[in-house]
DNA sequence: TTAAACAACTTGTATTTACAAGTATAAATT
DNA sequence: AATTTATACTTGTAAATACAAGTTGTTTAA
């Protein structure tokens, strides 16, 4: 019944580094075991490490160079929702809470929403739900996801509160997301915004509409987040 | 004396793909070829085929699905300025113009500067310049640049006018932009940046603040952006 | 007619091997 | 002592091969 679908070798490397570099047993500026030290460590072959080097390069938590080795980065990662993927959590270590403004529910799509739907988004409706992210206790993230309500059984009425709307996706529905885009935009807090996110009205606030890739094919993660960026700003890498 | 490095081959076929995908040779939800069709097209083995694909698909350019193929994206690139990377230029194929605010001028790095700075970089001093870039006339970024001044002679009185900061480092002085990381603020618009972008005050304008690597070890550049997100959004892919 | 099984594709993962190219250290030479 | 050279590392590029796994269309059997 479970999942267990056989993880790859050169995504459990990735994952054990990554691991290591965020316990900081590899800190800032140290170098990793060279490749053929990983190889024989892991009892992995060149090609699979290098792999999951290139994944951590990419993640920049590494930087590669010829005739040397690989650096360790560790950056401060302030908060990290632009490098969101795969297994990496939308935000760092910091204490981050959730509030559900409102719950998930079915409705039909918002008119002029903000990514053209294929037919079949369309027709399926979507659930809606808002959410608060507090960063050690201030108000941060206010958050309007939507998506398909494609395939999704029983998915309005799921308990929120402890897990992220990711893990939700990935136990429950073997949902991943793997990547997306998104536009990004400054402008004037109003209304609820400026509400939820305790801010004067005409405060400048980052407003992020974003596209998320599934592993379904055809089913897509919308959100338009409201980011109050005054004291935590926005970090990410390219 | 050229520099006429060898190109890899997987980077040949990357910029082959690329292009034609630009060019609207291959549109968007085409097929690519297969990756074994790819190996006989350009007489390269599938691993090689495969890094190219692996790069398109990093850049967002095709999209893989196992057993199908490699899709297409060729998405509507606003102003990309998130996904500078490599060859990318900062901007898609819109009119745009840059014009200088302060030449290129060496001086002490501010203080407080927005990055830490390494003992040489202090030591050197910085280059320091001004530019103002507009997309279809309307002044959309006010770009304020720092680089190291380490084995750039002569920088200083070079022109700017019709080629970009990146392209005056690659050419004279085969530097090249590897990837980077940046902040992301939204602020209110005051003094010069709400000068220089037309905006009133108190207008929101986003910030960015970057540190771009390059293949020279220990050479850094570093940018303060501020955007205005009015007409044009900022686009990415994560 | 319908449904299951199969075959022929596709991309994903992994091994093995080889050499090129960049870096650092130690040895040899001047 | 200072410089050059050799060497032993490192990562980068590339080939040839094999099988796993997902997708699609066709054939076969009920």
């Amino acid at each position: 019944m479970s999942p267990e679908r056989s993880v790859p070798q050169y995504r459990k490397l990735y994952e054990i580094l990554r691991r290591h570099i965020l316990d900081n047993i590899y800190s800032e500026g140290d170098m990793l075991p060279s490749e053929n030290e990983l190889c024989r460590l892991y009892g992995m072959t060149r090609p699979t490490v290098r792999q999951a080097l290139a994944n951590l390069a990419n993640d920049g938590f590494i930087k590669k160079r010829q005739g040397k080795g690989s650096l360790v980065h560790r950056f401060s990662r302030e908060i990290g929702i632009l490098s969101v993927s795969g297994t990496t959590s939308a935000v760092g270590e910091r204490n981050l809470r959730t509030r559900i403004i409102v719950k998930p529910h079915l409705m039909p799509w918002p008119e002029d929403f903000m990514f053209p739907l294929t037919l079949l988004e369309k027709e399926s409706g979507c659930i809606h739900m808002e959410r608060l992210r507090l960063v050690e206790q201030d108000p941060v993230f206010y958050d309007i996801s939507y998506i398909a309500s494609i395939n999704l059984p029983r998915f309005t009425s799921r308990k929120f509160e402890d897990r992220s709307l990711f893990a939700i996706l990935r136990d429950h529905y073997q949902v991943e997301i793997k990547g997306g885009e998104q536009r990004i935009r400054a402008i004037k807090a109003s209304g609820k915004t400026s509400r939820y996110l305790s801010l004067a009205k005409g405060q400048a606030v980052l407003h992020l509409e974003r596209k998320m890739e599934t592993n379904v094919d055809g089913l897509f993660l919308y959100s338009s987040i409201y980011c109050n960026t005054g004291k935590y700003s926005i970090f990410g890498r390219f």
